[in-house]
DNA sequence: CCAGCACCGGGAAATTTTCACGACGGTGCA
DNA sequence: TGCACCGTCGTGAAAATTTCCCGGTGCTGG
């Protein structure tokens, strides 16, 4: 963090919430926004070039997302920091992101005070959350906590995610060089898993937590 | 539309994207900015008290969702002009705003000035659509144009709709008074008809085309 | 070494999906 | 009026699938 504020690189492919971040972020003095990147490659080459004290990033953005970006970021700098300022207000976002690397976590329904509080505390080496997310994810751990990925095997997840991209099982059993039968096996054992009765429920409880993304549907 | 300049109501659930919006249109001359929204419901009730000339809307939002605001604010005044502003880049949800009653249709990954275009258009009495979407919709009428409710008979696209947010085939059964074989019937007519094998592509298709938004997840 | 678990697949029963068929009411048209 | 057509609803039987139970492998930690 130079002497003339923290510099900023703000992530999102909405131009005009580029231009919402800026009018909020001027009017706190100490922050200057230095660059604006709109999708995950061009912030990871951003950030090599200009390699700010914060950055701001969106997770739903074309070609390489949010989370993909945070963890080349991170790669590349151990201790970028990192601020996940995104539309989705589900706990399996997060967390993804949160282990991804991000350093905090705001939901773009806060309100422009949460964000600038939460900017001020990551810069402050502080972890920051919304409050909105902080309640979802005790939620989670107080209910169910069938939280996807971890009670499924890395096999079933495999096959999860095959399953809600491609669409048979054979291709899947195809891929996988493994009978079709194993495969319907794992898809039984899946959705028993997961408490879900029907592929439609499936797809919905994926949606919720992330698994597959609303812009994935776009290449079918 | 006052000497003063076009008045206008901002209506879209995240506070930094109504900064956005403020931001860029306040540059324009002759564009003022009445009122904000978060939600559907709050940006009928203003739309009755202040009566702007213009309304930006976003689409998806809490509570009342965007398509079915417009739908009541063109019903209270059928000359209302509203310009829909949205993430969503699919031709389905185009269609649907449109048919309820907007003027125009403009994704948030469009520049700015796009925006500023648009808002003039339609101020102006024109129907403005972003080239997107435009491309979008060309190449939807070209290609397939298996266009869901369009090849849909009533009965068939009710049960689509209860199969996406209810689960099984004896609870459709029941609500709809008819017999569980039936509705297997139907729902198999209808992956027939909509040209997918599986239940989990009947959902992604749903999702494209905007029968299922994603927000309605969250109730599940 | 053994218990536990992930992984792979077979077989058979249960269920679901699909297909072919018939019936009924409404609508449009000659 | 008669008739063809379409949407709706249901049956029944074949076909496919899902589900459940099983045995076998290989790996890991106590």
């Amino acid at each position: 963090m130079s002497a003339a504020g923290a510099t900023i690189l703000l992530v999102d492919d909405h131009s005009v919430v580029r231009e919402g971040y800026r009018s909020v972020l001027q009017k706190q003095p100490g922050l200057r926004v230095i660059a604006e990147a709109a999708d995950g490659a061009e912030a990871y080459r951003l950030y090599k070039s200009e390699t700010p004290d914060l950055v701001i990033m969106d997770l739903s953005m074309p070609g390489i997302g949010g989370i993909e970006a945070i963890r080349r970021i991170r790669q590349w700098d151990k201790s970028a920091r990192i601020l996940v300022f995104t539309m989705h207000e589900n706990a399996g976002f997060a967390v993804q992101a949160i282990r991804a690397g991000a350093r905090g976590y705001v939901t773009k329904t806060s309100p422009p005070e949460t964000l600038v509080r939460a900017v001020m505390d990551v810069l402050a080496g502080k972890i920051a959350i919304s409050p909105d997310i902080d309640h979802e994810l005790a939620l989670s751990r107080i209910s169910g906590e069938n939280s996807a990925a971890d009670v499924l095997t890395p096999r079933e997840f495999e096959v999860l995610r095959l399953l809600l991209a491609e669409n048979t099982t054979e291709e899947i059993a195809e891929t996988l060089h493994v009978s079709p039968k194993t495969v319907a096996n794992l898809h039984s054992m899946i959705k028993d898993k997961l408490g879900v009765g029907s592929d439609i429920e499936l797809v919905r409880l994926a949606l919720r937590q992330g698994i597959l993304t609303e812009v994935d549907l776009g290449e079918a």
